[in-house]
DNA sequence: GTCTATAAACCGATAGAC
DNA sequence: GTCTATCGGTTTATAGAC
């Protein structure tokens, strides 16, 4: 301990003292980085280097690692969640469904760098933290399945198991991050037309080579 | 150098030398591994621990643990190769995507256990080792683009870019694995009953109310 | 707020006994 | 063919200087 008597100034600070911008990066790096490589073979050595700072500071922003991948993941589902609902989605279901293919490819792909986790890296979640996300999760995919339910009782999809084709629409949308990539040569909106398409034509009924009536 | 004169006489073996049941137990618990954890996030104790043995006599089976994924890697994207030329696809393009997909499936997650390292692990292996792969991989998905490609030109198929095509069918194909469980409440019947009739309608023309001529 | 240094655990891979 | 023991390197996370 400093004696009173010894005069303390403020002093000029050695190194940069950035908390209010390390923070935001230190999220953009290791989504980026957990992303490209995954959970797993990204070290907060790396984390920290393309940040800028030593691995130390980075505890500065999160307690450990586990707790920035289950933030990063909770807040994207979270996102998802909100986008969905500010969508407000309206209409028969098929308008619905293509509001909803849209806002999702939007709101997962429309950052300029890949911003967008995939759900495959809910294995390295803790259980605790991922019943946490999944509790996210449910509340996304339920609103899909309503609107697919809701198709398929009125009779204009062709649908036996909303479930299961709930289950197969997702990671239909989800598969985009296996070849799209941000700022390549597929605009987001040829994508975004692209899925509408599929998408719609995979839940209704099949053509009918003989017109009914 | 052991002098002529000492004899040697075969000896019972102290500890199990299993070499011919133990080279394929590695190579399925890999597997499982990989698939269910990622590549990163498996070690080799982990793989050793699971087979029933120690890490050391891992090394008796695979020079290396990169050369362990580049191999099952490999041999999958080959058998996958082999099954669909097996297939021996003909007929009408329509005819031939519906082989290719249920060959696809049968192939992919036909196996009891989770026989099918996805597609993203690919990141995990050396550039040379990526190459080799990827070779296998055009061969396999050009077999897929020359199908979508045939149906485009003699307009059966609805589709303005076959090779965009061909990345998006190949996507919704593999994300059957986000979902399925082989031995789960879905059969792999109903399930390539499924995705054959949701692919056969995202490249056929979308249903026409006014009936054409 | 960041750095350096370090603790404790774990990693891939090898050597040598049996 | 397998085990035990171990080397050298890396990991997450913490302590303390500045």
């Amino acid at each position: 301990m400093t004696p009173w008597y010894v005069l303390t100034v403020p002093m000029a600070r050695k190194t940069g003292s950035h908390s209010d911008i390390t923070g935001p990066k230190v999220r953009e790096a290791a989504m980026r980085l957990f992303t490209e490589h995954g959970y797993a073979a990204v070290s907060m050595r790396q984390i920290a280097a393309d940040v800028g700072v030593q691995a130390g500071a980075l505890y500065l922003y999160t307690p450990n690692k586990q707790t920035l991948l289950f933030t990063l993941l909770f807040e994207q589902m979270q996102g998802a969640v909100e986008a969905m609902k500010a969508a407000d989605l309206k209409g028969p279901p098929e308008a619905q469904l293509e509001q909803f293919v849209r806002a999702h490819l939007r709101f997962h792909m429309g950052g300029e760098s890949g911003s967008f986790i995939p759900y495959t890296e809910l294995r390295n979640l803790t259980p605790a933290n991922y019943e946490k996300v999944e509790v996210m999760r449910r509340i996304y995919e339920t609103a899909l399945e309503d609107i697919v339910a809701a198709g398929a009782r009125s009779g204009v999809f062709a649908v036996e198991d909303s479930k299961l084709t709930t289950l197969v629409l997702i990671s239909i949308l989800n598969g985009v991050l296996a070849w799209y990539r941000p700022g390549g040569r597929v605009k987001l909106d040829t994508v975004e037309a692209h899925y509408v398409d599929i998408i719609g034509k995979a839940v209704r009924p099949a053509r009918v080579d003989v017109p009914a009536e």
